[in-house]
DNA sequence: CGCAAAACATGACAAATGTCATCTTTCCCG
DNA sequence: CGGGAAAGATGACATTTGTCATGTTTTGCG
């Protein structure tokens, strides 16, 4: 658990002080489905209809900024739920999900969710912790993106992806297939710096390339390139 | 009100739907205090004892990077709260909080606070609402400081100064005054590169420079630099 | 009022990063 | 399995932005 600007993760779940009714309620009109990789689950600026809860696999949700570049908002993972945001402020989504591999999704709709809001305290309560540890994590990373380099912010996601998707069987291969420009969309620079950076932390190595598998050789080194906050 | 990526101001209160025995409780425990310009209100790294309520005057909100630079998170005006995110998710101050202007702020206990929470669903709902709407600001922001250079930074954070603070009498002078450091840790760049952009849009007439008042000339220029988001 | 400190301003320069062009490799789909 | 498209890689270069040095102006306070 690093103390860095993606430090969200580990949150457990708004169900998970659910009363039993709650969560039947809930079973009851959940509709399960589901993706192959490289679907979209929902599309920024639309109205959102409910919730995704998701059952396995990871999504991306990612915004597109002015010129049509995309930014990589957060990265979703098995258990968690995404859509909430849209839904408590009556809002379009500020960002599209689309999934990084085949997952199964529940939709939960959005009368279900607002009914389960307004009799069930503890779920209100757990989405306003989850929605205060993403605000803070936001507002790090804005401070990320401000003043570090590029290569800090490299090690730092790399770190992030790690804490967040965790590794395969061998402790050290990232257990996700990132494309060289999604990487590069979440550390918020051009996909050729990610390129050259990775192979020089490879060179160095941090890391071992293996064509979209990234495995994490020096965690320690990585760290220290990547100059966390507290601690 | 420009689709910016600051554009979460115009909320208008968590205790805007509460109950009158809410409004009395809250009154009957609140600490009103006056603060100078440039005091603090709260500490990044401290635990919260409470809830800050901005009665009249200006705070800033910023964070401290890695090399002790600030950055400057959010903006607050009279009638907005503060400190509640790590007061809900129990954690401590993310940001530092500093007076911008001679300021009037109440304080609300924390217990007092957290049973309002639990006797007037409305403030529990209206505050989800409110971290809703910042955490879109501040995940739209982050696609700006990963993908706007400076210039256009710049532009749109003098709109939203403007638009979070407005103007004095003559509807054209920002009604705040912030020092070349403060707007470049705002911006998220260097405090000569915000010196030079300045004066280079008061060369060119889309403000008007005196001293530590800026005016804005023409907005409709400023807006087009800004090449704002969508709506 | 006057002085010291802070803020503002400006130039020169270096470093970081983005862009463009081109080539190679990998991946996917029929 | 093969061919085309996408992704990855690399070099050259331009641009943006930060840094440092230095001078000027403003501000606050005794």
């Amino acid at each position: 658990m690093y103390g860095n600007c993606f430090a969200q993760s580990s949150y457990t779940s708004i169900f998970s002080k659910a009363k039993p009714e709650t969560v039947a309620e809930i079973n009851k009109h959940k509709i399960c489905n589901f993706y192959r990789k490289g679907q979209m689950l929902f599309t920024e600026g639309a109205f959102p209809f409910g919730l995704y809860y998701i059952k396995t696999g990871k999504v991306k949700l990612s915004h597109l900024g002015q010129d049509g570049k995309e930014q990589i908002i957060r990265l979703i993972n098995a258990g968690d739920v995404i859509g909430y945001r849209a839904l408590i402020s009556n809002d379009r989504y500020n960002g599209s999900a689309v999934t990084l591999e085949d997952a199964n999704v529940c939709f939960i709709p959005k009368e279900v969710f607002l009914h389960v809001l307004q009799t069930d305290a503890s779920v209100g309560f757990e989405l306003m912790k989850l929605l205060s540890v993403e605000l803070k994590t936001a507002e790090i990373r804005l401070t990320y993106l401000a003043q570090k380099p590029v290569r800090e912010r490299l090690a730092e996601t790399l770190l992030f992806i790690k804490q967040t998707y965790g590794c395969e069987q061998d402790a050290v291969t990232l257990d996700v297939r990132l494309s060289r420009e999604e990487i590069a969309n979440l550390v918020g620079t051009a996909t050729e710096s990610i390129i050259r950076l990775l192979s020089e932390f490879n060179k160095d190595g941090m890391i071992a390339l293996d064509g979209k598998k990234i495995k994490i050789v020096n965690e320690e080194e990585l760290i220290k390139i990547a100059n966390l906050e507290n601690v």
